[in-house]
DNA sequence: TTTTCTTGATTGACGAGTCAATAAAGAACG
DNA sequence: CGTTCTTTATTGACTCGTCAATCAAGAAAA
């Protein structure tokens, strides 16, 4: 059985067997036994290949970070201009991938992570500085100096609505069009 | 020993101990006898008051909850004026008592925990809903049939920007300011 | 035969919930 | 007023289960 290079293959699998158990459970109280057998194989591999149960989630989190990070950029680059540059980022955030049940709590999970794992809080505040600053970077032209601000609330909308429709699907009438629509009003009013 | 009556200051003393603990903690990762020992009692005494842990959790879910509601009825009595009553609503929810380590955690945990017991959930729908309520109470003189729609922005924009004050202290330079500026773009805009 | 891969078995610890037993405060009763 | 009964308060000890992490050993490639 053992083909080499099987190190990979193994903690891909681990990670994608960790975000599917963290989703059916809903928290961070899943077993690294439950997720090896997900994953096909004995826990002590999991322990062999991840070290401990918590390197397994941050690798998990890295993960659903990564993909929604290519997310943007694929959109970014189908976009042209500062006006559909931002709404591609806006759209993007509210993508149906990023609503099923496993990506929604992992990043709920990430959140309660956050307050004590120091790789978790770093990992937030690097999603958190990309954003702010893609927001910023196609806001400068519109806004000037309020970009920054704007961007501030641009990104808590985002943050704030996908957690309302994450936990009640109430507002799912399109959440990105509220963050639009308040974008708008920032732009509107900001023009005087 | 047996005083009679103690059931009331038993249960608030757990509540207070489960908060204190979760704090501590960071997640709901926290033992009956730890939270028991906290109140000085038994934790045998706790599952007699309480039955089980999630009951206890959801008593201190309750009981945050109902410590916001009273500081946004309390802020409420004294703002006159509809503008006036949206600046409170929105301050209150940024209080420095909101921000105390024990109070994030309940919260993030209180998400967590609201995707898979009913229970949390309903606690949670309540929550939103009374807020959703309050804004439209007062938005619709000022923006008319605009009122829900801008409601529901207020309402993510509060819950974003605390989350994200709440886990990086950034932007605590002042988050209320921030709904406050958004609002009022919202005010000019819809007025042309 | 050395390295890579793999697991069953084991260890050591911890935790939720139950239970039987103790103790006191009041109630009923003679 | 004593005495007995009942209810409330309280805990230590115990059960039963779980789980993270380790280890020794086997199997297959190179």
């Amino acid at each position: 059985m053992p083909k080499l290079g099987m190190e990979p293959i193994r903690r891909a699998a681990l990670v994608k067997a960790t975000i599917d158990e963290i989703g059916a459970v809903g928290s961070l109280d899943v077993t690294v036994g439950k997720i090896a057998k997900r994953a096909g194989m004995s826990s002590a591999l999991a322990h062999h290949y991840f070290g401990g149960k918590e390197q397994i989630f941050l690798a998990a989190m890295r993960h659903t970070l990564s993909l929604y990070k290519a997310e943007v950029l694929g959109a970014l680059g189908r976009a042209s201009g500062h006006r559909a540059r931002l709404e591609a980022i806006v759209q993007t955030s509210f993508t149906s991938s990023n609503f099923r049940p496993e990506v929604i709590a992992v990043w709920l999970n990430f959140y309660v992570l956050a307050q004590t794992s120091a790789d978790a809080d770093q990992l937030l505040r690097i999603y958190q500085r990309r954003l702010h600053s893609n927001l910023v970077h196609d806001l400068r032209p519109l806004v000037g100096a309020r970009a920054v601000d704007v961007a501030i609330r641009v990104a808590g909308l985002i943050d704030g609505l996908y957690l309302r429709q994450a936990l009640t699907g109430v507002g799912s009438d399109d959440a990105a069009a509220h963050v639009l629509a308040s974008l708008k009003a920032e732009l509107k009013a900001g023009a005087q």
